[in-house]
Parts: C-alpha cells; structure tokens; sequence
DNA sequence: CTCGATCCCTGGACGC
DNA sequence: TGCGTCCAGGGATCGA
C-alpha cells in the first residue's frame, strides 16, 4: 500500500537518517523478489549512500562511486519498490531481527538498514548506467512536478477508465489505489470514466485534487492502513483523513449517499454514486473474484 | 490499445 | 483453540 505519500515520508526520512553513510557489508535473506542478487552483494559494499530520492513510487539510494575505481563516474542506485508490506528503516545492530528481514545493509556508523517485507510483493535493484535510466524512462510524469498540460495530454487522448490510468505507471507515477480513489471523489469523477471522456474542466479539477491531497498526505506522513511505518517506524496520519477508501456501506461525507465498492482495473474502487456519475454508456464494472472459480491448486 | 485473468505472497478475518 | 478458506493488493505477463 506505500504510494507516492508514503515513499516520499520514507525518503525524506532516510536521507535525514542514512545520507553520507558508507555500506560496509550486505546480509541477503530470501532473494527471490530481487533483481540480481549477486549484483548487490558485489556492488554495495564499500560505496556511500550519497541522497536518497523518491522515484513515483521507487525509493532512489544513489551510491557514490566504488573505492576500488573512484575514477568511474556512471549514475549507480539501489532501487527499492515496498510492495504492500515493504519497510526500510535504520536499526541498531542490537535490535532483534523482524521476522521476514531480507536485505541488511550494514552502515559505517555501525547501525543496519534493514528491509523487511512479509509478502515480498516488494522489488529490489542495483541499476548503473544505462540500465538505470532505461528504468527510469519507463514512468510517467511525477504528478507532483508535471504540469496541466502535460498531465492532460497523458489522460485525454486515452480510451481506458480513469481509474487505470492513474494506477498506470507509465501514464503517472506514484498513484495507488488510495490516492487514486481519494481523488477522483473529490474531483467528482466515476472510476469507469473514460480519459477520452473527460472534459478539460474535469481534467483540471482532477489534476488540482491530485496535488492537493498528495500534498496533504505527505504533510501528515502518509496513510497506514495495515502496516505502512516510515523511515523512524512511526504511522502515518492521512488515513485519518479518507473521504471514500475503504467506506463502502458508509455515508458520502459530501451528500449522505451510501458509498460504494466495484472492481475497476482489477481493484476495489470506492466511490460515492451520486456525486461521481456513470457515464451512460459505461461498461459494468467487473465483480472481480467474486462469483468467480478458484482452480484448485496442485 | 485495452481488457480480464492469473500468479506472486503472508497474515488477518471469519466460520465452524 | 485450531483449522481451513477467503481475501487484500502492485505489478508482470499473457491471451482475447
């Protein structure tokens, strides 16, 4: 559940705590959600985390050059994706180990930044060079930093719902399934709406709410709903502060409609029906699993 | 281009 | 108390 918000509580938290610090060695648990794990075992240590950036919804630790060849000046980074349950924080080498503690990389002031994902829906890459930014180019505008314009021209020559393309990375990067439901509520526009659909008023009140609540959910340190901690392992607040995600049932804060839940883009999408109208030609939203058959699993 | 289905994974909720 | 089942969800991938 991380998105843009969280991550960014993340990095800014890291590059307070772990900026400047050196990586003296590398413990790898399970490896299986990791790119090239040899890559990182053999890259890391001995290279300073220089800053640490938010990237859509990747965490960006730019490395510094290697002792053994200063002179070499390529663009290294690990790239770090949380998943749903993904935290990387900063612990003493005396904390006991989380369970599900898979990446430890230990720092020349002694302490660890350790990653510990339970579902390992998380990513993780060591990426130089060209392969860096090959990676990098696949994303979207950051939503914080495009303009109108460009944000329009991202939406409105598409063909598929809203809803999906602000989950798409590529379109724009660092939206989830929170923030994307948060802002289509207070935009007034119904997930099942076509990018190509939306008026250029709509486009723009959607482009504003975005920002807005990206805004104020960095300023509360993000939203925890299960288990999001930040860099400090403190929760967030913005939870506190939905309008529709995760209401259904529940009155619409804004005309008392009961809010309701549907599939879109293959995820559970909030919305209030009154204030946020269906197109008339819409398609039905999918029912997702629901009446669907399990294949019973060898 | 866009869609839905499927898989990855574990813990929490729920029924009995 | 304990067991089985369902479900959540970001992203990759594949076939329609």
């Amino acid at each position: 559940m991380p998105e843009l918000p969280e991550v960014e509580t993340v990095a800014r938290g890291l590059q307070r705590e772990v900026a400047g610090q050196k990586i003296l060695g590398v413990t790898l648990g399970q490896t299986d959600f990791i790119d090239n794990p040899a890559a990182i075992e053999r890259e890391l240590p001995g290279r300073r985390i220089v800053r640490v950036e938010r990237y859509g919804k990747f965490l960006l630790l730019r490395l510094g050059a290697r002792e053994d060849a200063p002179e070499q000046k390529e663009d290294a980074a690990l790239l770090v994706h949380l998943g749903m349950t993904g935290l990387l924080m900063p612990q003493s080498d005396t904390e006991p180990q989380a369970k599900h503690t898979h990446v430890i990389l230990l720092l020349g002031d002694g302490r660890e930044l350790r990653y510990i994902d339970p579902r390992r829906f998380g990513r993780i890459a060591y990426l130089a060079g060209d392969g860096l930014s090959r990676e990098l180019q696949r994303f979207g505008a950051d939503p914080l930093e495009t303009s109108l314009e460009q944000f329009a021209q991202a939406i409105q020559h598409r063909r598929a719902r809203i809803k999906a393309l602000l989950l798409d990375q590529s379109v724009i990067r660092g939206v989830g399934n929170i923030y994307a439901d948060e802002s289509l509520w207070k935009a007034k526009i119904h997930p099942i709406q076509l990018g190509a659909r939306l008026g250029g008023a709509q486009v723009k009140e959607l482009y504003a709410r975005l920002q807005e609540i990206l805004r104020k959910a960095i300023q509360l340190r993000g939203s925890s709903i299960s288990d999001f901690l930040d860099a400090e392992g403190v929760p967030g607040e913005y939870q506190l502060h939905h309008r529709v995600y995760g209401r259904e049932g529940k009155r619409c804060f804004r005309c008392k409609t009961t809010i309701r839940r549907a599939i879109v883009a293959g995820r559970s999408s909030y919305y209030c029906p009154n204030c946020q109208r269906a197109p008339r030609d819409g398609k039905k939203p999918g029912r997702g699993k629901a009446g669907k058959q399990r294949r019973t699993k060898r």
